[in-house]
DNA sequence: AGACATCTACTAATTAATTAGTAGATACTA
DNA sequence: TAGTATCTACTAATTAATTAGTAGATGTCT
């Protein structure tokens, strides 16, 4: 089971890119994320089987040996690298401060008043807990 | 005054150090620049300006010539740049539904309960305009 | 004007990120 | 079990990002 590793520098680009393919497979190999990867982009099996490597180095993968191909899994749950990317942008970009960036978001953001309606509704629960 | 042209990919890690300095200085000199973010870091002053200079070229500085040194401008202000930040974030990493995003805000994020009723007023007149 | 300081443009060196090839190991198939 | 396909580890090549030096231009100050 993924856990809650902290993560020091956001991913690159393409290991963001291979890390949400992951995380929709859950556990998987090598050859699952390029044929998932490549419906979208060329990347060769090396370049995943690297990028994957460079991503278990860094402690958000890991593998287990099977029978032929390895299974990575991830380390990391989306949800938890989420929260983490944006306290990473809070810092820089918003002095710190989360609730700026709500603010911005609510206020210039393409969001549906029924979304926004049910943002409050949340916002409710959590005010009053 | 800033424009609001669209900034095709994120700036680097150095290119948003510096515009964060120079958001908050307005126009300035390369000088000026290095002053205030070696308060932070060591950066030489040709550093600075190969780094302005690269903003100018991708159009989010313009600079004019003074007297002696050159004068730079923002070309994007700071509200416009982080609103597309967070749209690639949200684009990226939620999906393309930014109203997640404020969801993991408010529920993961530290935010204070102050901060998240002046939130809930904010999303009040929002929605009931 | 001559000496000194400062500035920009251009170049270059280093490090990080991206992409993929090759060789050797391992498993599968007839 | 010989031949084929697939897999990983290691290496390498390319591109992007970061950092800074050098030379020549321009302004400043007596």
């Amino acid at each position: 089971m993924a856990k809650k590793i902290k993560i020091d520098k956001p991913l690159t680009e393409v290991e963001l890119q291979l890390m949400n393919v992951i995380w929709s497979l859950g556990s998987c190999t090598i050859k699952e994320v390029q044929n998932e990867i490549n419906k979208h982009r060329e990347l060769a099996y090396t370049s995943v089987a690297t990028i994957m490597k460079i991503l278990e180095t860094k402690g958000i993968l890991t593998s287990i040996k099977n029978d032929k191909a390895h299974i990575y899994s991830p380390q990391i749950t989306k949800e938890v690298y989420e929260a983490q990317s944006l306290d990473h942008l809070a810092e820089n970009l918003f002095g710190g401060d989360p609730s700026m960036m709500v603010m911005r978001l609510i206020n210039d953001a393409n969001i549906s008043k029924k979304d926004l309606e049910v943002i409050r509704k949340v916002l409710d629960t959590r005010i009053d807990s």
